[in-house]
DNA sequence: TATTGTTATACTCTATAACTATA
DNA sequence: TATAGTTATAGAGTATAACAATA
């Protein structure tokens, strides 16, 4: 079907321009995507393990490290220690850190609101339910842990 | 509308599976994403200068001389002399490039045509649609000139 | 004087491997 | 023996700045 072929162009361009969108977001307020990535795990989470964010991650604990360095340097985390496990670090948001995820998830928030604003419900809908009939398609063969790496840092 | 903030959500995890899937193909056949763009490029425009791609890629000079760099050591392309201006560097396809091309050309259209199987020809219709309006909604801030890198590769 | 592509340098994300401290 | 996190090293993509050759 070459339409279907259009339709996967397209969404690949959206994919894109949404992504930079989000990005420039990010990058005002001194963030990448996988920075805040690591934000948003532990707004959800709780102060963590760096293990636990290298599994939510889908990323080496290498990787981790990196991105907390990043972080701490930058005032958005800090590192102390874990209550029962020597060997483990617990990363917890700062104060900073909080205060940017609130900003950014507003950010979120009216973008999302403003990008199907306008178009009739039952578009949306549709438009939704197909998103998830085809992601459901993808799924079998991605870890469910990894699924915090999809929100593009927002 | 928390609805939408949800779709939203679901949208960037769908292009992160799908380019993930894209990439994955991709690397079988020793190509990233980046000079997977640059050989569509060419495909689709013929050997052209640096400065060519430069722009139809939205990145800087310095990021194409990498690109043409890496792939002209695995043998995708070719620096040649450009006809009419000896500043400028002529990019070509080599036979390999071109039927690597080919290939992953096929594994897309194969692709594209499966992601939307056996679902109702209406919801399709619906999903491409909304995208559309979606994209035209986001569309005047981006030039024209770098919609080639929306295509993840493929 | 402007453009084309390069070298030099740097930053970010990512990965593997070897190692230390702890479990 | 296994796990948590580090250092060491590497590769990919991206960027700015300075520079050479050419227009």
């Amino acid at each position: 079907m070459m339409e279907n072929r259009h339709t996967l162009e397209k969404l690949f361009e959206l994919a894109v321009r949404l992504g930079d969108e989000m990005e420039r977001g990010l990058r005002e307020r001194r963030l990448t995507r996988a920075r805040a990535e690591v934000l948003w795990l532990l707004h959800r989470g709780g102060p963590q393990a760096q293990h636990a964010l290298s599994q939510a991650l889908c990323c080496t604990p290498r990787n981790v490290t990196g991105l907390v360095d990043a972080l701490e340097t930058t005032g958005f985390v800090v590192r102390g220690e874990h209550p029962t496990d020597r060997r483990a670090t617990l990363v917890s948001l700062t104060e900073q850190g909080q205060s940017v995820l609130t900003q950014v998830d507003a950010d979120y928030q009216r973008f999302s609101g403003g990008l199907f604003a306008n178009l009739p419900d039952a578009d949306v809908a549709c438009f939704a339910a197909v998103l998830e009939q085809v992601l459901a398609r993808l799924s079998p063969d991605t870890p469910a842990s990894c699924a915090e790496r999809t929100r593009a840092g927002a």
